[in-house]
DNA sequence: TGCTTCACG
DNA sequence: ACGTACGTGAAGCAA
């Protein structure tokens, strides 16, 4: 109505006001859409209801203590200097280490290194590839502690501080709630759900991260979340059974795999045995299995069968929800969440294989993104009928973070864990583990 | 803008 | 024979 009034407006308010004259027309046909195809109840009960929760998290922000930040950051600054001349000093000359394509040509042409996949422009230089030639030269770690320290500084470091709102001192991520296939969340401007939690500098930076005065961060994991979904979904007796009795879910699958009695499996079988269970949840091929665990895929193919044959619903549950996704065009979680699945229609092979491991892996990652999505929306109530002043202020897939009063700790964490393990009867249960502490870092301590 | 790499679950 | 683990976001490079 107004805008044949309006003068001036940029192609941005032109697109933003195209966009929102949609809005009614699209309403009574999604309306539709949602009903016919049984969508309404993800959509009103868990979406709609979340929204406004994932609002005020964003409004409250995360607290952090940028002195921290610039003091880290100046100290890998040095480092960095350093590793960079001995960089350009095993090289004999100086190149850009940022650019994958000069790397490459002073690893293998100039220094003759040898050369693994094929990227584009140039041979891999990642992680994976150049892992397999460090003892071949000594520049291969030196460039390596580079990336390292240049990831953390540049996409860490040097950024969050800058995002410290003026008015709330505070980093206000933006949590999408539409951005993912699967129904996770995503987080963005900045990405809070991937601090750095891994590796010697990870404890460090997560001390940036605190809570206001005289409160708390509580953290909340979820444990074995995917896993225990695995075991619902296809009813496996043996893995239901593990979970049931409490065990180290990865001994359960080492002992099964390995045929040994579970005190004789040592952390070699057990770090095999987890790479398993991973596997197994995103549909796993021989292949995939053998490069994570630097084996054959032979014997990588040997401990797939092994872990089909001790789990037998498993292997049956894999077939049924591939066999779904071709009838229908899509698979489903245990709420109605659906993920179509083009992929399966292709003549292509290899995007054919793709959309089968999708099949296999959606459903889980749903699942579980559905019940901490549930579990959100409950303590949220929860805490508003206790008043209380904690807040829930992030949510990292698995793991929901509070900033809570010294003095309502108990409360939160009763209410927090009660609900989220009760939220819904999985035959495997759901388990969580609960820390706290002055800052992020001491929330990762066992 | 696409590619590569790498941080997280 | 071939190419492969699932889901994200951000930084820097190269064109």
């Amino acid at each position: 109505f107004y805008s044949g009034l309006e003068i001036n407006k940029t192609e941005k308010e032109e697109k933003h006001d195209l966009r929102c004259s949609l809005l009614f027309p699209l309403y009574s046909y999604l309306n539709k859409e949602l009903k016919k195809e049984n969508l309404m109840d993800v959509f009103k009960q868990i979406e709609i209801p979340l929204s406004p929760i994932l609002a005020k998290m964003e409004k409250r922000g995360v607290r952090i203590n940028p002195e921290i930040f610039f003091s880290l950051s100046k100290e890998i600054e040095k480092l960095l200097q350093k590793v960079e001349e001995d960089i350009y000093g095993l090289a004999g000359t100086e190149f850009n280490i940022n650019s994958p394509q000069q790397v490459s040509k002073v690893l293998f042409e100039k220094l003759k290194l040898e050369t693994g996949k094929k990227r584009k422009k140039a041979y891999a230089t990642d992680f994976s590839a150049l892992i397999k030639i460090a003892s071949s030269h000594p520049i291969i770690d030196k460039i390596l502690t580079f990336r390292e320290l240049s990831k953390l500084k540049t996409t860490y470091l040097d950024v969050l501080p800058g995002l410290v709102n003026k008015k709330t001192g505070r980093i206000h991520t933006d949590f999408k709630i539409t951005g993912t296939a699967t129904g996770r969340l995503s987080s963005v401007n900045p990405n809070l759900q991937n601090i750095p939690v891994r590796g010697r500098w990870a404890n460090r930076i997560r001390e940036g991260f605190i809570p206001e005065e005289g409160n708390i961060l509580i953290s909340c994991d979820y444990s074995q979340i995917d896993l225990r979904v695995l075991a619902h979904l296809s009813g496996d007796k043996n893995l239901l059974d593990a979970f049931q009795n409490n065990l180290d879910i990865h001994v359960a699958t080492a002992s099964e795999v390995f045929s040994a009695k579970k005190d004789k499996v040592d952390q070699k079988m057990r770090r095999a045995a987890k790479a398993v269970n991973f596997g197994i949840v995103y549909g796993i091929s021989p292949f995939g299995l053998a490069e994570q665990l630097k084996i054959e895929q032979d014997e990588a193919k040997e401990y797939i069968e092994k872990y089909f044959k001790r789990y037998p619903e498993v292997k049956e549950y894999i077939k049924n929800i591939i066999a779904e996704g071709y009838q229908n065009g899509f698979v489903s979680t245990l709420f109605g969440r659906r993920r179509y699945l083009p992929q399966l229609k292709s003549a292509n092979e290899k995007i054919k294989n793709f959309g089968e491991r999708l099949a296999v892996n959606s459903p889980i990652q749903g699942t579980s993104a559905d019940l901490i999505k549930m579990a959100m929306i409950e303590i949220f109530k929860k805490f508003k009928k206790e008043m209380l002043k904690a807040e829930m202020i992030l949510q990292v897939h698995d793991e929901l973070i509070f900033e809570s009063p010294l003095e309502e700790k108990k409360k939160v964490i009763k209410i927090t864990k009660e609900v989220m393990e009760k939220i819904y009867p999985l035959k495997s249960g759901l388990s969580v583990s609960v820390s706290s502490g002055n800052n992020w870092a001491e929330l990762s301590k066992k």
